[in-house]
DNA sequence: CCATAACATGAACCTGAACTCCGGTTCCGG
DNA sequence: CCGGAACCGGAGTTCAGGTTCATGTTATGG
């Protein structure tokens, strides 16, 4: 998926990337709502070229949101490369949080219904999942979370706070309440 | 709104009614994507009588939505009514969320982007907030919740329980864990 | 029981947005 | 510099689903 290979011209590779760019542009921005016709303008390119690169909307959307995880997956790596423990689960969780805050898009993939045919995403996200999984044990064992802390709980927190991300910044708020609730009993 | 008046023939009233019942089923189950004609089958009508009673698919779908909140508004009443200051709150917290859970077109509504035209909905929203905004000073007053929680966190938490409504029980899990953020810290 | 206004019906209509298709254009190895 | 394979453009096609309206049906007061 990522290194698709030197098959490709160079012309198309550059419009397949202006695609890309200006797709998640707009359907971050937007979110469901925006047309084909749109993205293909704003990439200053023709609707035939989308359906050239990609064989139908829902699989222009599954690259982008697939582009985002990649995004993700190299934000928890770097996350998880922090000395303290607690900086280190804080860094992701923020770092997750806030590059969801201004992608509308991406938000809704996550809490909407999850569709079929995002196969290749789910990979991804498994991959995400584990550094999650090491980071959040981290924390744990350092005591700095409830030692009942799952990491399957960091879904149910993020999920949370993306919920609230409605136009002004509850989330913080929201995501300050839930963290006390997170932490070790003793502090 | 509710008290449309008199002047309805009671056929009309009675279809007004199977109309509503369906709409309500189809959406809560399936969210968005249900179709005029399909309520219209459930109904036992044709699609014009829809149209008689609802000036359009948004119209239908705000009446259902206020409904919805009516049931909501009746049910924090009683959640008032409650002696325990705590009692009260949970029952309100519980109490809402339950009913949330199996209607995916309300929780959606939440969720997602407000439309604008739900200006009546708006009316019933706020007498809601205005009997959580007691039960929630009650529990403060009781000791049994942090002092600087706010009537507006109350829909946070909320928000954030329905954004974890995936199919299992997760809510409540998340729902134990954000109690713990929100209760008064001398236990 | 009638007259008639209110109501119901659903096939046809219309809209908008995804997708196709083929004549024209561009890249690239030789 | 050339041939042709790969690629692009965007007007036109298709189709799903919301909405209308001419025709038929039913309730209700007198």
């Amino acid at each position: 998926m990522t290194t698709r290979g030197p098959s490709l011209r160079a012309d198309a590779r550059r419009n397949r990337e202006a695609i890309l760019d200006a797709a998640s542009e707009l359907f971050a921005r937007r979110g469901e709502s925006v047309q084909m016709d749109e993205i293909a303008e704003r990439a200053g390119l023709g609707v035939g070229t989308l359906y050239r690169h990609f064989a139908d909307k829902q699989a222009l959307r599954a690259a982008i949101i697939g582009r985002r995880f990649e995004a993700m997956t190299s934000l928890a790596r770097s996350a998880e490369q922090i000395e303290d423990p607690w900086t280190a689960f804080e860094t992701l969780l923020y770092g997750y949080l806030e590059s969801a805050q201004p992608d509308a898009a991406f938000r809704f993939a996550l809490l909407g219904p999850q569709e079929p045919s995002w196969g290749e995403i789910d990979a991804e996200k498994t991959a995400f999942a584990a550094i999650v999984e090491r980071v959040v044990q981290r924390a744990i064992d350092a005591g700095h979370l409830r030692t009942d802390f799952q990491a399957s709980d960091f879904v149910l927190i993020t999920r949370g706070a993306m919920a609230n991300m409605t136009g002004r910044e509850d989330w913080r708020r929201h995501l300050t309440l839930q963290l006390e609730g997170i932490r070790a009993a003793d502090r």
